[in-house]
DNA sequence: ATTAAAGCCGACCATAATGGTCGGTTTTAA
DNA sequence: TTAAAACCGACCATTATGGTCGGCTTTAAT
């Protein structure tokens, strides 16, 4: 019941990306991220690829390069970040919705409406909450 | 960020035992539970085993023994039984206040609001469950 | 007294996930 | 032409997970 690194370090590159928006320089490098949020550099590639592949960022190659976000911070959500980062967003596999999988024990199973109110609160909480949020004092609003 | 197996079959012995705590049989065997639950009886034990260590089950050995509830179900909440079996409850480690553990960034971190937030939801949640709530129809209540 | 049922306990183990590193290629601004 | 940067696939050590196994101890029943 732990959020992985992973996810730990990409919220944090995307909370960089989002101060950056606004600004002419909205591009960062890696090398930039990576040193100011103190992450390794090989890992956070791999993490920032999977993010562009699933358009929460976009780059531009080259000298000059870098990733900047797709969307404004305050389309967002913070859900959408975990939900590409995190392995699975479902407390149980029988919470999900793939035909494969098949609980023999669906019927009679006394346990689900426990996962189940895990995962709307979850659910609630992360789609509450955008990038902007987050964005400290001078950058307005909550949290 | 999902729940072990532990946990689930953890959660699934703890109702058993709860069905059984009324009556006048309400020892049960591990033998008997990880037949009717389908759940492996070597993993199960361990399983109780980590119950009992933490005053959530007792036992009685010999021929008919077996394990009981040590409290009845309205006085256990399914968040005790998860802290029991469930690695770790916090989302990120800086949440926790082990000494040890001293994160650099704590002061400035725009993103420990996010894992606060989904700490709180969690607990609200499974501290508001008990295992009586998960009794089935017959046994009154709701869920 | 013996036996069978049950808990108790520690060792072991295969697989998968995690968190990360490395080396090389391609693109582009200067 | 060069340096910076994205892109990409392979590799890797450590840990967590989910589980098995064998042997010991306790106790009710015969």
């Amino acid at each position: 019941m732990k959020i992985s690194k992973k996810t730990q370090y990409g919220l944090r590159a995307m909370v960089y990306l989002a101060s950056a928006f606004g600004s002419d320089s909205k591009i960062c490098s890696l090398k930039q991220i990576s040193k100011e949020e103190n992450i390794s550099f090989d890992y956070l590639e791999k993490i920032v690829s999977d993010l562009e592949k699933n358009g929460l960022v976009a780059s531009k190659r080259g000298s000059k390069g870098g990733y900047f976000l797709v969307r404004s911070p305050e389309k967002i959500k913070i859900g959408e970040i975990m939900r590409v980062l995190e392995k699975t967003m479902l407390p149980v596999e029988c919470l999900g919705k793939e035909k494969e999988y098949k609980c023999p024990r669906e019927k009679t199973c006394k346990t689900i409406g426990v996962w189940k109110k895990i995962q709307e609160s979850l659910d609630d909480t992360l789609s509450s909450i955008t990038l902007a949020d987050l964005l400290g004092p001078n950058k307005k609003k909550k949290l």
